[in-house]
DNA sequence: TTTATATATTGCAATATTACGATTAATATT
DNA sequence: AATATTAATCGTAATATTGCAATATATAAA
């Protein structure tokens, strides 16, 4: 039906599993690594630089603004974005503790 | 139009995006932790130990392998699954590189 | 106050994903 | 051979995602 049963998982696997959602789209890879690159904060250049429409960019900005990895503050009439490091770095932990996990040594498993 | 727009990223953004959807569902960060704790390898006991329907989980196991993440051997009227580990560490070094970029110090950027 | 600029929101069409019942395929057991 | 067991596949319904045109909003400039 298109929807996930999150109730029958940990908080912990939703939790993954909602940050992977969000990475898992190209433009929104592109962004955050735009942010990364320019030091200082970028704001509809993004939608110059990647190719896609306003609109298509906002969606996503907000999807990764809803998330708290970036965080927006208004400058005139644009809007100015950035890596919300705090966030990051949480995320980041959950992540690489899923990655980490210990692949065990059984040469091959069958 | 529900269509990513893969001709206008880098492999690379293409290849962070893949990986992290097939993360981006509960039941497959589910299966894959399932599989890194059972040391020996499972099959059916999925469908158990997950709540979700046979048929369900036999289309998640294929994404998952699908991607290389994990590898099925017939033994007997089951299927045995297991961590591809060799593809997991070229995807966690992958997934680590977008996860690691470095924060800029800029106290608080806009 | 009018006009320009930048971003957000709305509405919608196209496509993708998730879930599962029904069925099929493949091997084991009797 | 007939039957049981296990997993894959097919078909389909429900829902989600993506992308953009049109529009709304908000601030700046004239």
């Amino acid at each position: 039906m298109g929807l996930a049963k999150t109730e029958m998982f940990t908080g912990q696997q939703n939790e993954i599993a909602l940050f992977a959602k969000v990475f898992g789209h190209p433009a929104r890879v592109s962004i955050l690594q735009h942010l990364f690159k320019i030091n200082s904060c970028v704001c509809g250049d993004l939608v110059n630089e990647i190719g896609l429409a306003q609109p298509t960019i906002s969606q996503h900005l907000k999807e990764l603004k809803h998330l708290g990895l970036i965080k927006g503050s208004v400058e005139g009439t644009s809007v100015c974005y950035c890596i919300n490091a705090e966030n990051w770095t949480k995320m980041k932990e959950t992540m690489l503790n899923f990655l980490n996990q210990d692949i065990p040594q059984t040469k091959d498993c069958c």
